[in-house]
DNA sequence: ATGACCTGTTTAACAGGA
């Protein structure tokens, strides 16, 4: 079974790029992050009739996730529990029936926290807290569980082109790396890491300052899995090309194999 | 030497992204 992680940043914009990536990658479940749509505007029938299944937990013109599933959506809980007053839909999870059982995607999208010196970063390790403390509640079912996403964080020095110039970044700041580590410290395996040790493999280039041209990209969409999932982990790619198509995402689809 | 973009919305400049 292939899960892919997908910022589109924009469902309208990124229609014909998603509707090809989807025919050509035929991914299984495909998280989704950045729709920037309310549920009714998301185009669910066109998905559903391409064989998904569809979860949307949107909002008006920014953030947004969604989740497509070939196989059935059992269960979906819509945005990260823990604060009853945070509005941004960032967060959904559901319950997927395989042929060996139930297995549990998140589709994240991890706040970008930038500027450091407003409340933007605050609220930033605030929801990583959060996702940490959502994730021990979930290993503690011992499932096959994936938690993919756009995590706004860039691991370590090998994951930026020059890690000197994002020292002061939201994204690399070292209390922002701890707090993601604290997370995969629970007992959670980074899927890329485990199948890959080629340094300065990017998901993200800026559109700004021919980022792409120059390769000058980041590392920060990342899938994480409980060790019932990592048991069953093939393989994890990153689907480099989409960012040379025609109106391409600034961020590259991540997909995993799982023998589920 | 430096900067160079893209998206959605309020359709004309903004806000937000990373």
């Amino acid at each position: 079974m292939k899960i892919a992680t997908w910022n589109i940043n924009g469902i309208k914009a990124r229609l014909p790029n998603l509707e090809r990536w989807l025919i050509e990658a035929s991914p299984d479940i495909a998280c989704l992050q950045e729709i920037k749509s309310v549920d009714e505007n998301f185009p669910s029938e066109l998905f559903e009739e391409m064989g998904y299944n569809v979860a949307v937990h949107g909002q008006k013109s920014f953030n947004g996730v969604a989740i497509l599933s070939k196989k059935p959506l059992d269960e979906v809980i819509k945005g990260l529990p823990g604060d009853e007053e945070d509005d941004q839909a960032r967060y959904l999870e559901a319950v997927i029936s395989t042929d060996n059982g139930a297995l549990r995607v998140a589709s994240i999208y991890l706040p970008n926290g930038n500027p450091v010196d407003s409340p933007k970063y605050p609220y930033k390790l605030d929801w990583m807290a959060r996702l940490k403390a959502h994730a021990e509640t979930l290993l503690a079912y011992e499932e096959p569980l994936v938690l993919a996403g756009d995590y706004n964080i860039i691991p370590t020095d090998l994951d930026v082109y020059d890690a000197s110039k994002w020292v002061e970044d939201a994204l690399f700041l070292p209390q922002s790396r701890a707090a993601y580590h604290e997370i995969l410290n629970l007992g959670l395996t980074s899927a890329f890491e485990a199948c890959h040790n080629q340094p300065h493999s990017y998901t993200f280039w800026d559109y700004q300052r021919g980022s792409w041209q120059k390769d000058h990209g980041i590392r920060i969409d990342h899938l994480l899995l409980s060790p019932q999932a990592t048991d069953r982990l093939i393989s994890c790619s990153i689907d480099r090309p989409t960012r040379g198509w025609e109106k391409p995402s600034d961020h590259v689809p991540v997909t995993i194999e799982l023998d589920v």
